[in-house]
RNA sequence: GCUCUUGUAGUUCAAUGGAUAGAAUGUCGGCUUGCGGAGCCGAUGAUCCAGGUUCGAAUCCUGGCAAGAGCACCA
């Protein structure tokens, strides 16, 4: 990586002026007229030493032009003291055709990480909604991410299969509701009204942990079985698959058996066990309520421990709704305060996506209120049918218009979730990616079908646009993966697409007898290889034709 | 009440403490029957308020104001 090695020049450069300790940056200039990387070295330490800036950055551009590599053509100063790099035409040039390559992109730094992902965690018997869309798109086009950077992932995905939730669809199916999502609406409202109601899904709950009840049991089989069903259907029109499925059902009791098994960390308070998260500047939760039974911090705690079992992996990702934060956090204090679990807690990381609001307020699946995934990739498809007919092509571009815009944005903050707004079809949209890049791939098409072969060789003298992006896809996809941030991808992406856009309507690129036709190609050749990547990066297809 | 997060064009989002705050959308005006108009070009328009730190602040600190989330037996 260009940016990479530059550093290093800079830091031996700086070294040899005794200039050490600070950090600087190494950063791509906004405007391309400042060259293709820019440091600020020399602003950095004018303050300590009490020099000149621009004094400063004259010594250090004299030190590093002792040593300039080749690909270097120039450095200069500008600016209150910004030390500006240009690289040579070559070197661009065979930036270029590497970006048509597999691995252009990819890099070691996460090698050797056993990385265990866990997203999307929609609870059987409740509506697959659009938070667990978030939570899918973010998780998958992190895992991604994270194995172009050399790492090994496994994806987990947890469920709620038992508890009141459970008990409250349950209670409605028992009332003669067959869908299950209604039937938790339903449970969940007569939950809070009938106190009679409330009674009987108790009781229920318990029947169904003590499985003691064979018409109770058997209707929650059936959910059960029907609910994961549907998610099944759902993932693979998302384009996701997970490697593990984990059920509170099996680590409830791994959960309770580590909170005796471990006295000391937790205490007795009202009859229930409960964690005194205060000792650690956190909250008070409880992990076994007065009944006995496994709260979800239990069944999180077993979770931590399962996650082991199966694969013993050097680092957790768990990415979920940011309204559990503070919640996650004292899990994880107790899970590190568990000397089994004690290691891998302190490798865990978290990733909280904002939620989804729709304009009039927030969204609550608990009067049935909500968008479902379902309806909103049907209502997606249902307004492209016009101008897509093919079924397969249509649930890909409805899947890249609803993760693009999820993944565009920063994960962490709230989406104000407009269906005419936020999936837009146009602009900054993962259907214009997609477009960009059948555009490429017709362009190529249609030159072969005249003759015309693509090559790397070039009359031109400056370095286009697009030749200096493509240049910059490694560094993004290095800060995407550091940062845990697909939406890094998604602005680079659109950029790229946008500069082909008006380079295709500059001048014609497919042109017989053309020198200059021939190394167009060759870049759209290489723009379109990495847009295909970056889409696939983002859990995204890359259709050739649309 | 306490804790955390967030305030950027009309709207939805970008911007490792850096150079002229970028896009999309909206509105207005253009794009020669020509490679795919889901496109391209132009105009318009923004850092919540008040202090502070520094060569330099949308970004860091303090205080307001506003919105959202969390805070004991739900998940």
């Amino acid at each position: 990586m260009v940016g990479h090695n530059l550093r290093k020049i800079i830091e031996e450069s700086l070294k040899k002026l005794s200039l050490e300790g600070d950090s600087f940056s190494v950063e791509v200039p906004h405007d391309p007229a400042h060259g293709d990387y820019a440091t600020n070295a020399a602003l950095v330490y004018a303050k300590n030493t009490g020099k000149n800036p621009r004094q400063l950055a004259e010594e250090i551009k004299g030190e590093i032009e002792n040593n300039k590599p080749e690909w270097v053509q120039e450095v200069t100063i500008a600016g209150p003291g910004f030390i500006n790099f240009t690289l040579t035409r070559e070197h661009i040039q065979k930036n270029t055709k590497s970006a048509g390559n597999e691995d252009y992109g990819k890099n070691t730094s996460l090698e050797r990480q056993k990385i265990l992902i866990e997203y999307t965690d929609p609870n059987p018997f409740k509506e697959f909604h659009i938070g667990h869309l978030m939570s899918n798109s973010i998780g998958e086009s992190v895992s991604r991410l994270l194995v172009f950077s050399g790492a090994e992932i496994k994806r987990a995905n947890f469920q709620g299969d038992v508890g009141m939730h459970v008990a409250m669809a349950v209670w409605g199916m028992k009332k003669g509701e067959t869908d299950s999502g209604k039937a938790y609406a339903k449970g969940a409202t007569a939950f809070k009204e009938d106190i009679q109601a409330q009674t009987e899904i108790k009781e229920i709950n318990k029947k169904i942990y003590e499985e003691s009840d064979p018409e109770i049991t058997k209707i929650y089989k059936k959910g059960r079985k029907e609910s994961l069903a549907r998610f099944e259907e759902i993932y693979k029109r998302l384009g996701t698959r997970f490697d593990f499925y984990i059920f509170e059902s099996e680590t409830g009791p791994l959960g309770v058996e580590l909170i005796k098994k471990n006295p000391n960390v937790f205490e007795e308070s009202d009859g229930a066990t409960i964690y005194k998260g205060e000792k650690v500047g956190l909250h008070t939760r409880v992990f076994i309520n007065s009944e006995g039974f496994p709260t979800y911090e239990a069944k999180d705690l077993g979770n931590f421990k399962r996650k082991t079992e199966i694969w013993d992996p050097t680092e957790l990702v768990v990415v979920t709704g940011n309204e559990i934060t503070d919640y996650f956090k004292v899990v994880r204090a107790a899970a590190s305060e568990i000397p089994e679990l004690a290691s891998i807690a302190d490798k865990t990381k978290h990733i909280p996506h904002g939620m989804l609001r729709l304009p009039g307020g927030k969204m609550s699946s608990r009067t049935g209120d909500v968008i479902t995934g379902e309806s909103l990739l049907n209502d997606v498809g249902e307004t492209l049918k016009e101008k897509i007919t093919d079924g397969t092509l249509l649930n890909q571009v409805s899947v890249s218009a609803i993760k693009y815009s999820m993944l565009k944005q920063e994960a962490g903050k709230d989406i104000i979730f407009d269906f005419e707004k936020s999936l837009s079809f146009t602009g900054d949209s993962g259907p214009y990616l997609q477009y960009t890049h059948a555009r490429c791939n017709s362009l190529l098409h249609k030159a072969q079908e005249e003759g015309i072969t693509p090559s790397d060789e070039t009359p031109l003298t400056e370095t286009l646009p697009l030749e200096r992006a493509l240049l910059h896809f490694p560094e993004e996809v290095m800060k995407a993966t550091h940062e845990y941030s697909p939406h890094y991808i998604a602005t680079y992406l659109h950029n790229l697409a946008s500069l082909f856009n008006t380079f295709y309507a500059e001048a014609p690129i497919v042109e017989k007898d053309n020198l200059a036709s021939a190394y167009k190609l060759f870049v759209t050749q290489s723009v379109k290889e990495t847009l295909k990547k970056g889409l696939f990066l983002l859990g995204i297809e890359a259709p050739d034709k649309m």
